[in-house]
DNA sequence: CAATATTGAATGATTATTCAATACAAAACT
DNA sequence: AGTTTTGTATTGAATAATCATTCAATATTG
């Protein structure tokens, strides 16, 4: 069984370029990170975890930092995918659009302890790794921008004139930064209910007249 | 001139067990980390910084972790020293206390690029190592009180009554945090002024008949 | 001349990286 | 069908580099 599934995605490797191992690997890292902390993860402990040999590992992704650099990417990838959806979707008025987006940042699929662990990581580094700025960058000026533009739509709909939407939308995003690595921090106090409720309060505060935040 | 420094600074060390070359470790430390990231940090880099032979470094502090980690608590003391002369002036109403917790927050001594490196340095590895965790936590404690406190009495004075004080204090909290590695991420933007402001208006938000918040 | 402070070279541990050897699967050939 | 061949995937031991730590030797002070 493990076999034909090896054999499987052998081949799915050929089509797509991305091997079961690959996964693997990128999964394994991700764990470590969040287990051991970057400090301590190394590529011994990664291929143990994925169980591969330890050189295979470094013959997979050329090097250590490339393994890292690329699970760096999957999460990143995965995250905007799912913000990216929200945004497309047709069906959402802005309002209900707002709601989604901070559920979605602190779903239990987005705001878990591992994948917190290896945001806080990894941007503890971004400030001396250029290649790990690059990946997240971009990304990020997409998601700031496009809420940005969401807090407009509300805003002209609300009749909210004592704040910008730059004002609004960075504070949101200072809020969620602050508040995944609290979630790290103190994950007793900072459930991600608890964090999402936070985030509606700010916006009723804001927003007062709209039911949908109460 | 150098020679001289040192005698003295040798005798302070008998008195308060704190020498020139303990001090000047631990600020080569904070740079060190601020230049190159903590995974970079070697003892050789910070004594060569520090001017004095590496053996040295090892030796007056028994090993890097507690070098590490006594530059931590060197940064950790210092902040709190800035916010405990705040809570205790007691020529301050609690409106300019809080103002004057956030022009702290965000001054250039407190929130600097080499500190909040430092900071967010350690914040990435306090889930894996119980002794940056207990340097913080306790102060992060009383600061999250004390503020929670003050917001308390805020709100009694102008009779807010749809946040709790919890709340407000824990926005602002998560803000803060989140304002601060966004200075790191992408200072352009986020100056230190541009953070104060965004504070500021969130206040000013909660607090509308304030005009100490305008 | 002690006593203490400081050096810097040697040590040992850790760890990324390499690569010759092996396992394995699929193709080619009886 | 069974056997051999070929090419690819994977291993794991060897290598080399980095770095914290030690400590005998030296410098400095009183």
């Amino acid at each position: 069984m493990t076999a034909s599934s090896k054999q499987v995605l052998t081949i799915n490797d050929k089509n797509s370029e991305i091997s079961i191992n690959h996964q693997k690997l990128i999964e394994a890292t991700i764990e470590t990170i969040a287990e051991r902390g970057l400090a301590d993860t190394t590529i011994s402990h990664v291929a143990h975890k994925a169980k591969v040999s330890q050189g295979y590992a470094n013959f997979r992704f050329k090097s250590k930092e490339n393994l890292l650099l690329s699970s760096l990417q999957f999460l990143s990838d995965e995250y905007k995918k799912s913000w990216q959806k929200i945004f497309e979707d047709q069906n959402l008025d802005p309002i209900d659009r707002l709601l989604r987006i901070f559920e979605n940042d602190f779903s239990k699929k987005i705001a878990n302890r591992n994948k917190i662990s290896v945001w806080v990581a990894f941007y503890s580094e971004v400030k001396f790794r250029p290649s790990y700025l690059s990946v997240c960058q971009m990304q990020d000026e997409i998601y700031s921008s496009q809420t940005k533009k969401l807090v407009d739509q509300i805003n002209k709909k609300t009749g909210q004139r004592s704040l910008t939407s730059v004002e609004i939308s960075e504070t949101y995003h200072s809020m969620v930064d602050g508040l995944w690595q609290r979630i790290l921090f103190d994950p007793k106090i900072y459930t991600n209910e608890f964090c999402k409720n936070l985030i509606v309060k700010y916006f009723r505060s804001i927003y007062p007249n709209e039911a949908k935040f109460k």
